[in-house]
DNA sequence: AGCACGCCGACT
DNA sequence: GTCGGCGTGCTC
């Protein structure tokens, strides 16, 4: 027995892991395996590590290996964490991708893709020690600590920095432990918590009918307890365990009752981890059946898959995409296997997700920002046991522990929130999505009214399969669109503060039938900016390079950009003139206009500012669908998923503001957006209407979105992008620049540049001035890269990380921050 | 990210 | 001179 000990002994392996870390770190970290831990250790389990001095972390592990690092000796891993890894083989081949692709670290990744309940991080706490040394000589603001620790047992850093008002606090708390005064741990907090629920169970005894007869009679005392017994009796029919909070609503009874019944054994209590997903047990709603058009659209879609990977279908809105995505979702699943949906994360809050929901009761799962931390560890871990077939989700939801990916359906692809710009990884979910496609050797249907060029452009091209649906479902009609001139309207003084005559008159009508307007404007607050009409002063943000906003509910100037605000002025600052005039308007402000034209109409209004609470959106959203507000005013968000049966008007109040952005996709956005907006209106029976407003009534977006001419704008569009090289006949990267001093950062950045152009040559474009200069006391500048198609992008790559490396290296632009955005639309 | 170390300005 | 802010380097 011992020779057979001795042997193991000899024979033990040591085992080395790289870990990942959820931090933004260039390389992965290598710790050594405690021999009792060697069985449990695994790749894309969990391991809790000390990561310098204090700080505990969860890191996953990579990789396991025998050899030693050569350089270093390796700490020891502290704990295992999962019996099963949670991150499988596919998703560490995603997430390479990923690395490699948008240029991030792991670590990056590994933080956007993994929800907070399961990353853990500790937390530095200060104790005090039980037996104090006898002669213990504080300084004023060590006592001050002491003081408190006495008072409270444990300090957080925060707490001490909060105490002493100072920002550098570790010399005191090292002085504070050098006295042997505190010591200090490091404090673990598990951030998922699984939600418990205590069930009650009838004492088994008590099955046997004598028994329970018996019990009846003793209880004859006890009314209360005897409702109780009745209660769960007639709720047992089903399940023997009743939760008790179910119980004590249908029981009436009351604690006091329950719980001698509890004293008394006759019955039990269990706490048990329950679900907090209500999931739906809806029965599946009956079959509709698809119309010729869309089903010709779904046998096209499977023709297409057998020699295309991707298809996108371009379906004009109201043709019924949904009802095609879900017979596609059903025939995906019906062999077993997962389902992935994207879609933006505003059309996330909306009706097409009940829909969907309703069609698939408790197989599906949502998946967006408005969950929070413990609700999507659960749904990360339903996808990953395969009781979610279907998942709909925003961006992030492509991050998912898929085991066997059947399909992936985009809708709206051309939507630009499906490109996250910050933090890294700066990944287009969409673009990601046919990656992970490929991984799992399946199919993507990408779906829109109004394609993105590059996936246009890809269709055409033959890369992707290609399916129209340009019949509205269920003979809806277009809407009546119409384009009237702020400038024709002003001159002939026709405007009544920022609406046409014509628009005016087109609400009236709709009021008095009834029916509900949107109206739709691309800016938020009340008046753009203050401006003095004696000087010309505009306030500006003390962090950035923008003029404040004003908003009337809460009285301030804002920065959109940081969130800085301040109290407005009536006066000057520069030159003390009382003439401050607003310029430019936001929906606040035409929500206040247009309650003075109809006083009597209920008008709400739909962007970030009013849906920044939790049920904000939805409470407006539902108000609307319940005719108790008659016109919506909003930005972006109004356009987005929603469907209302009322609507017969929809104004857009300034088209030219969507133009008149510097940005290559500027008016392929406007097309979009326009084309989005449009659709809603007149969505049943009857013919809706569109009014939109210009002072540039004649340009050629406009006419495009007017007639529903896509071909056209595609045309167009393309023309322009070949003739200055842009997407989709180039690839752009840009990189990012920032400094807390102007000079540094112009100097480092041309710097760079310099670098850059000397091996990349013209490629390198810039460095430019970004449209806002200065975010958060931070100078911006922008070098863009422009890459041709037949370029090899991984060796501009591989430059480029290089480049920007050495760059780093250089003992003046340490300090420098450099930022890569690959695809930065 | 977060902590240690070292440099430098301001304040008793 | 000392304290505290701030830039810089390092974490297996």
């Amino acid at each position: 027995m011992q020779f057979a000990d001795s042997l193991n002994f000899q024979e033990r392996e040591t085992l080395f892991v790289e870990v990942i870390l959820p931090l933004s770190l260039a390389i992965n970290y290598t710790y050594r395996v405690p021999f009792e831990l060697n069985e449990k250790v695994e790749i894309g389990k969990r391991v809790v590590i000390q990561f310098g001095k204090h700080k505990i972390y969860t890191a996953l592990v990579k990789n396991i290996v025998q050899q030693p690092p050569e350089f270093y000796e390796a700490k020891y891993i502290i704990d295992v964490v999962d019996e099963y890894p949670v991150i499988t083989e596919k998703q560490f081949q995603f997430w390479d991708w990923i690395t490699s692709y948008y240029l991030c670290n792991e670590g990056d990744v590994m933080s956007a893709a993994l929800p907070t309940g399961l990353k853990l991080a500790s937390e530095t706490i200060l104790v005090l020690k039980d037996e104090l040394p006898d002669e213990l000589i504080l300084t004023e603001k060590e006592t001050l600590i002491v003081e408190v620790l006495h008072k409270q047992q444990r300090m957080s850093i925060d707490e001490v920095v909060e105490l002493l008002g100072q920002k550098t606090v570790y010399p005191i708390i090292n002085s504070l432990i050098g006295k042997e005064a505190i010591y200090i741990a490091e404090e673990v907090i598990e951030k998922y918590k699984p939600l418990l629920k205590s069930f009650i169970t009838l004492n088994p005894f008590y099955k046997e009918e004598e028994n329970l007869k018996q019990l009846f009679t003793v209880l004859e005392k006890a009314p209360k307890q005897l409702d109780a017994l009745l209660a769960y009796l007639k709720l047992a029919k089903t399940e023997v365990s009743i939760p008790k909070n179910q119980l004590l609503e249908e029981g009436g009874s009351g604690q006091a009752a329950l719980k001698a019944l509890i004293d008394k054994d006759i019955f039990t209590v269990e706490k048990r981890q329950v679900s907090r997903l209500n999931d739906s047990h809806d029965e599946f709603e009956v079959n509709f059946k698809l119309s010729i058009a869309q089903q010709n659209a779904f046998n096209e879609i499977e023709t297409q898959f057998e020699n295309k990977d991707v298809v996108l279908l371009h379906g004009i809105t109201a043709s019924g995409k949904t009802q095609l995505y879900i017979k596609l979702i059903e025939k995906a699943i019906a062999s077993g296997g997962q389902v992935l949906f994207l879609l933006p994360e505003i059309a996330l809050t909306t009706q097409i997700v009940e829909r969907i929901k309703r069609y698939f009761g408790d197989k599906i799962g949502v998946y967006h920002s408005k969950f929070n931390d413990n609700e999507r560890v659960e749904i990360w871990n339903k996808v990953l046991n395969g009781s979610y077939q279907v998942v709909l989700g925003a961006r992030s939801a492509v991050f998912l522990p898929f085991k066997d990916l059947k399909l992936i359906v985009v809708d709206e692809e051309h939507e630009s929130s499906y490109k996250q710009h910050e933090p890294a990884p700066r990944y287009q979910a969409r673009d990601a999505a046919v990656f992970l496609a490929h991984l799992h050797q399946t199919k993507v249907v990408l779906g829109s009214a109004t394609p993105s060029i590059e996936s246009f452009y890809n269709a055409e091209t033959d890369k992707y399969g290609l399916v129209v649906l340009n019949e509205r479902f269920g003979g809806v009609q277009l809407p009546i669109q119409e384009v009237v001139s702020i400038a024709e309207e002003t001159k002939r003084k026709k405007m009544t503060s920022y609406f046409t005559s014509v628009l005016i008159d087109d609400m009236s009508t709709a009021l008095e039938n009834k029916e509900q307007i949107i109206l739709f404007q691309n800016r938020r607050g009340y008046a753009t900016i203050l401006i003095c009409a004696t000087c010309g002063y505009a306030p500006k943000c003390v962090n950035c390079d923008v003029s404040l906003t004003f908003h009337k509910t809460s009285g301030k100037l804002h920065c959109h950009y940081c969130g800085y605000h301040q109290n407005s002025i009536n006066i000057c600052p520069a030159c003390g003139s009382v003439h401050i005039e607003q310029k430019g308007f936001g929906t606040e402000r035409i929500e206040e206009e247009l309650s003075l034209i109809f006083p009597e109409v209920k008008i709400a209004r739909l962007d970030l500012d009013s849906t920044r609470t939790k049920n904000g959106m939805q409470q407006i959203i539902s108000d609307f669908q319940d005719k108790k507000t008659q016109i919506l005013i909003g930005t972006q968000m109004v356009a987005k998923g929603l469907d209302f049966d009322n609507v017969s008007l929809i104004g857009v109040i300034n088209a030219d503001t969507l133009l008149n952005y510097p940005d290559f996709r500027a008016f392929e956005r406007s097309y979009q957006l326009l084309a989005q907006v449009a659709g809603r209106a007149g969505r049943r029976e009857k013919q809706g209407k569109v009014c939109i407003q210009a002072y540039d009534d004649s340009h050629r977006i406009i006419k495009q979105v007017i007639a529903n001419d896509y071909a056209q704008m595609y045309m167009d569009e393309m023309a322009e992008r070949k003739q200055f090289n842009y997407p989709p006949f180039a690839r752009l990267i840009f990189i990012n620049v920032k400094h807390k001093d102007a000079n540094v950062l112009n100097v480092a950045a041309q710097t760079l540049a310099n670098s850059l152009k000397a091996q990349l040559g013209n490629r390198i474009l810039g460095p430019e001035q970004p449209l806002v200069a200065r975010i958060r006391n931070y100078y911006i500048k922008q070098i863009i890269i422009k890459i041709e198609k037949s370029a090899a992008i991984q060796k501009v790559k591989s430059v480029l990380k290089d480049t920007i490396k050495d760059f780093n290296a250089q003992k003046d632009f340490k300090s420098v921050i450099t930022q890569i955005d690959v695809d930065p639309y």
